[in-house]
RNA sequence: GUCCCCGUAGUUCAACGGAUAGAACGAGAGCCUUCUAAGCUUUAGAUGGGGGUUCGAUUCCCUCCGGGGGCACCA
């Protein structure tokens, strides 16, 4: 559509000498399925809109065009369908994407490897396992990556639970749920007081941060990354996989962060402040950009005054090694086969047994961080900026997308306690202090009782349809707005929610598996799409023949929510048609090209689905 | 103090500066002896207040009111 769309602009361009013209859609499809508005000539002709729309109207003329009407200011265009839907529906279309030469990152998840994975998290695999699809799709070469962040106090208690509180690494349970619940309980004890009990944590921390101590570095490995493998579990469930995992002990263990300091401070962005609240630090001078200029503190610590590395600072050195700047690698070996039969990578700092990779230096950047975290991704944003890595065709973004909150009700549902003054909030924000473990597996197993409640056939691939529910819930909704999670509202698989996709595409599987299979759907001649004359199987044409636009949108725009909106009209507008229309009754040559046109809908939704992750099936 | 985000039907969400502000849930009224009723059709119902820019503002600017988040020698 986007293609005849231009056709007609350059055409009018050229008809009306005049340039840079834009065509709108008309608000009412039966007003045309093109409009010009004239106010924007009014000046210039010195004529009122309305006039000029008259003017226009007697130049205008092309084959592709089946007539022209003026409704007030706006000179509405309808398009000779025949001519449209040749074009549309040529062979000739269907050419293979060619490949992009840019490399493409995109860096989502990044969960502390101690607690199983929760529904905030969802939303960010959603989104950031969408972007991958997308962005294949479009031909980039494409990496999903995820920072673990096994360095800090969180996977501390787990140690200490283990090696000071009768935790064993031995376990029936699923090990991130696992790790939840020692975690918890040392959480209980810290606050219960005890010197001891810091003095543990403090030292396993500092054991970690140096790798001084065999033991403890080997049992800190194993921990970690079993729990790490446990949430790709869930991961799986909800149809997103990774390409690797970087662990930030490695980028310590490699003298990355030293290096890069190091070159910075010849380099006279990293100064020692020798005065004011961080003195003894060492610290990124941010006072010259606009951006920062009223803030507080203009600057950002990188090295503390005892010696320590602050976590900004890991994320700009791990940026710089994304786009390729940094003048070393990780090594890295093969962590786990993945559901979907690839292997997820994991950084290494050994170079025995290192596999040779291809990961690093993209050209494109694009990390799936929540947007509390926007002042920090300027930070790094920044940082990359005047050290002069974003000039040519490097580009790092932050996807900023909306928190996940959670009603109270939810919680109740989950059996959580709560305060009476919890209970009146809106809303409540998740929080694994207070041991709210609302996670991806709870929702799943939930989902999955739901659906085989309410299906009056019990052989449909329940888990599939929970995948799909899950993953279009997390992504119908504007990507930089915050989120309410209600547990009802995301059972009740009625109206605007993934099961309508579902629901619709099984039903069109359904008319081809009645048509019989020997109706030759994909060879069609144009005589018989003229047989499509019906209103509403012209919108379906006009809407299906948006989708490349839209996807390239999705992925430019960072807004993968578009493809949701997109299904749910793709679906509403068949489902009107199904009740007004039917297809396998119709006279032959009617259904053949309705049969055809339902060939083009279940295509179209089949690739967009797949997109946002969601698995199509023919029976529900 | 300062920076950012958000205020749209009862509720959850839409709307490149364009025509009559769209949906879904909930509420009311219909539609299954005919291709899957987890569906379709239909009724009622909304832009926080005030300025400005514009032919035209939910959208851009200012201001007020209300809600949230950030600005750590936390990660």
């Amino acid at each position: 559509m986007n293609q005849i769309r231009i056709k007609i602009e350059k055409l009018l361009e050229n008809q009306l000498g005049i340039k840079d013209i834009k065509l709108e859609i008309p608000p009412e499809s039966d007003w045309g399925d093109f409009s010009l508005p004239c106010f924007q000539f009014s000046k210039e002709l010195k004529l009122s809109p309305n006039k000029i729309a008259e003017k226009f109207k007697e130049i205008i003329k092309d084959n592709l065009i089946s007539k022209t009407e003026i409704k007030g200011p706006y000179l509405n265009i309808y398009l000779n369908k025949k001519e449209v839907m040749k074009d549309i529906f040529s062979p000739k279309k269907a050419k293979k994407k060619s490949k992009k030469k840019e490399k493409v990152l995109i860096e989502y998840l990044s969960a502390n490897p101690n607690k199983p994975l929760h529904l905030g998290q969802a939303r960010n695999i959603c989104i950031g396992d969408s972007l991958v699809k997308i962005s294949k799709y479009l031909g980039y070469e494409t990496h999903a990556g995820t920072y673990g962040d096994d360095s800090g106090v969180n996977v501390g208690y787990n140690l200490v639970g283990h090696l000071y509180y009768n935790y064993p690494l031995k376990t029936d349970k699923k090990f991130d749920h696992y790790s939840g619940e020692i975690y918890m309980s040392m959480k209980k004890r810290e606050e219960e007081g005890g010197e001891n009990f810091k003095k543990q944590i403090s030292s396993i921390i500092s054991h970690i941060e140096k790798n001084d101590n065999l033991k403890i570095s080997k049992l800190h490995e194993e921990y970690t990354r079993r729990c790490a493998i446990a949430q790709f579990e869930s991961c799986w469930k909800i149809n997103s996989f990774f390409d690797f995992v970087t662990w930030e002990t490695d980028i310590l263990k490699l003298g990355f962060f030293k290096e890069t300091i190091e070159k910075l401070k010849s380099m006279g962005f990293v100064k020692f402040a020798d005065k004011g609240e961080a003195k003894g630090c060492w610290i990124l001078d941010l006072s010259d950009e606009e951006e920062f200029k009223n803030t507080r503190n203009p600057y950002q610590i990188l090295i503390r005054s005892d010696g320590t590395i602050t976590y900004p600072a890991k994320d700009i050195v791990y940026a710089i090694w994304k786009l390729g700047f940094l003048d070393r690698d990780f090594f890295y070996k093969k962590l786990v086969q993945q559901s979907n039969k690839d292997w997820i990578f994991t950084t290494s700092s050994e170079k025995k047994e290192s596999e040779k990779k291809d990961f690093g230096n993209y050209d494109r950047a694009i990390a799936v961080v929540d947007n509390r975290q926007t002042y920090a991704q300027n930070v790094v944003k920044t940082a990359l900026k005047m050290l002069g890595y974003l000039k040519g065709d490097k580009k790092y973004h932050h996807l900023a997308y909306g928190v996940v909150y959670l009603t109270p009700q939810t919680l109740i549902d989950f059996e959580f306690n709560l305060t009476e003054k919890e209970k009146k909030q809106d809303r409540l924000p998740f929080s694994s202090r207070k041991g709210w473990f609302v996670t991806i597996d709870g929702l799943f197993d939930m989902l999955i009782e739901k659906i085989k409640n309410g299906s009056k056939n019990k052989e449909i691939p329940f888990k599939k349809i929970a995948m799909g529910v899950i993953r279009f819930d997390f992504i119908k909704t504007d990507i930089q707005q915050d989120i309410v999670f209600d547990l009802n509202k995301a059972i009740d698989l009625k109206g605007d929610t993934g099961m309508y996709v579902l629901y619709t595409f099984a039903r069109i599987s359904s008319i081809f598996e009645k048509a019989g299979s020997n109706i030759a759907i994909n060879k069609i001649d144009n005589n018989s799409i003229n047989n499509l004359k019906e209103n509403l199987e012209w919108e379906i044409i006009k809407e299906i023949s948006k989708k490349e636009e839209i996807i390239e949108e999705a992925f430019e725009s960072l807004r993968p929510n578009i493809l949701a909106q997109y299904l749910i009209n793709i679906s509403r507008l068949f489902n009107s048609y199904y009740e007004k229309h039917s297809i396998i009754k119709s006279e032959e040559s009617i259904k053949t090209a309705r049969l055809f046109l339902l060939g083009k809908i279940r295509e179209t939704m089949r690739e967009i689905m797949r997109l946002i992750g969601m698995e199509e099936l023919d029976k529900i």
